[in-house]
DNA sequence: GCCACCCTTGGGAGCGCTAACGTAGCATTG
DNA sequence: CAATGCTACGTTAGCGCTCCCAAGGGTGGC
């Protein structure tokens, strides 16, 4: 028995295979695959049932270069294994199924170099748009975002000066509103806690806002510490418990993320420290994950999946039109949970 | 003023520019853009300064055309939102980092049909290799994996046929070992607890081995329940209380991943219960996030960045040689941590 | 019964790049 | 100094598909 469709020693499917199966030409073959012109039902049913004998899968690489068309959105972040960029993607992509848009994802691991690199490498797929995370690039990769002849969408920040477009919260005002709120409590001693954040510039900003907003009031940091690596929760019990034995009489701790805040939030809750009475407790970010604690962080979301979802509209919107540049800025509000006594 | 590096007015750049920037043909151009072949050290500087200059930026897709070669390696995954599946891809992408390949993510949400629609979608980009979560997938999605003509690997279990090469754990070992050490440790009144699992093969195959391990032992499960949806933490937490109310008298809880668990541990020590003695609680996955908690979950390991780095490899090695499939069955061993008694 | 018209189908060119081969130019050798 | 070898670069011919345009064939109106 001869198998003539194993598949080791065929050459590839084209769509010259197709249209010899099907007896037309190779041009409606790739008008009926692509549902595109007028096709009448029979030769379309016809082509339709031996491409799918065949096993006949289109090449897009073929098609995007034959019709300057390649419907891919890149999408560039720092990471993916915190919380906040799944749920950005998630935004993304509910938005994208709807159209024949597909999302593609670029890491740069926060460094600006690799972000340059990967940026590069994205744009050499001609993608039809860029979402990148932040607002901060090389010169290099602002120039070759000006360049890029597509609509650029930066995303979870607003503070500073869009290439295109931007749609995000401003994380200093994030930081002020908590440090205002904090103050109007009655805190006074207060503790700061987050990654060391050279790169991660949205962190800086919430802390620079934040400090900000408690200087307003006369108030210096009391205490502060930037960790490094490691799993955020463990990290979160770890640093809180070695800063409040050095400095006991903190009444409030800031962490830059609800992660580590949740890892101080179980060791005092653990200590039984009296919350939010005798001491405070505030994060960032509003994740799920907050719902399953025994009580309810403050924290400030960073809506992520409204942010995604508008970007991904935002370029959608600029595949037919030629729309300006535009910028959105989300307000969340403040959340106080069980961790900040009423002010 | 005429701006010539507007990009509004300019057609994109193409190697014919740099070429005629440059003074030489496109096929150096080519060549020196691709650090292959002969080319003096006086043409290359020429070109990589023309190409700088004009900002010029390949088209992979003419490139990839031409020369039959794509280096993408598609990974198709249920979810990113979980910790599991992150994490594998962070093994993938340091394997193929060192590479000039490239991942591509598709999300199939646990959907037969979508996993389907993704994987055409992803072979009609002509990838190098695929990645796929698990062994089961609808006839026409098998069919496609065989005929690709590429190197296949799907990752997380082995509990099945792969289709060319497979890396994995064994999930229906792992509940049957989990079931093993509880009754060996003298829990009798066993609970568990998971997601409804029609289209999670992996945790189906969990559950059956243990309780297929349980009834070897004399053993029937107390009680069990499926959640859907909602944050895991929270269900772990709202779900222990409920059926600990149902069923006073259990005596252990298996937990089908390590989120719920570790919000049904948070809610056991909250209530003061005495735990590994008097109750005993275990999970899966090994997370990062346990080692935050109060005390440790016990769980197995799921070996997820392992198993990333053994799929990348796997398809690295058949990218130069025509080695034939093969299967790695990773063994973790049950960490027992601190909520199991000895047996 | 003939022509205009529309619906459907096919032919040719070319997207931007690279594999394969060809060739000019220079140095080396006996 | 002719024959040889090597390096550096150019030429040709597509890759598989889609765009543009034209042609065939059936239909309806007069």
């Amino acid at each position: 028995m001869t198998d003539t469709s194993d598949s080791s020693t065929r050459r590839p499917l084209t769509l010259r295979d197709v249209s010899e199966a099907s007896g037309v030409s190779e041009m409606t073959v790739s008008r009926v695959l692509r549902n595109r012109g007028d096709v009448s039902d029979a030769t379309r049913a016809k082509v339709q049932e031996a491409a799918r004998t065949l096993g006949y899968v289109p090449n897009k690489i073929a098609g995007a270069l034959a019709s300057n068309r390649v419907n891919l959105v890149a999408v560039i972040i720092p990471s993916m294994s915190n919380m906040v960029f799944p749920e950005v993607m998630g935004g993304i992509s509910s938005v994208l199924e709807e159209t024949d848009l597909q999302p593609v994802v670029g890491i740069t691991d926060y460094l600006p170099e690799k972000e340059e690199k990967v940026l590069y490498e994205m744009l050499s797929w001609r993608p039809s748009g860029i979402i990148i995370a932040g607002l901060e690039h090389t010169d290099a990769a602002r120039a070759m975002l000006r360049n890029a002849g597509i609509p650029v969408v930066e995303i979870m920040d607003t503070d500073g000066n869009p290439t295109d477009c931007a749609v995000g919260i401003s994380h200093r005002r994030a930081g002020r509103e908590m440090g205002e709120a904090i103050l109007e409590a009655g805190y006074r001693r207060i503790g700061f806690m987050g990654t060391k954040m050279a790169l991660d510039h949205r962190a800086r900003k919430r802390y620079e806002g934040f400090v900000e907003a408690l200087a307003k009031g006369g108030i210096e940091l009391a205490e502060w510490e930037f960790y490094e690596g490691g799993s955020a929760l463990a990290k979160g019990r770890e640093l809180t418990a070695s800063m409040l034995e050095k400095v006991p009489d903190l009444d409030f701790m800031y962490y830059s993320n609800d992660l580590i805040g949740a890892g101080g939030l179980l060791y005092c809750k653990e200590q039984g420290m009296d919350i939010p009475n005798g001491f405070g407790m505030a994060g960032f970010n509003g994740v799920e994950l907050l719902r399953g604690l025994p009580v309810k962080l403050a924290t400030i979301d960073s809506c992520r999946r409204e942010i995604g979802r508008a970007a991904a509209e935002m370029i959608v919107a600029r595949m037919d039109a030629d729309l300006p540049g535009e910028t959105i800025t989300l307000a969340p509000v403040l959340e106080p949970g069980d961790t900040m006594r009423a002010g």
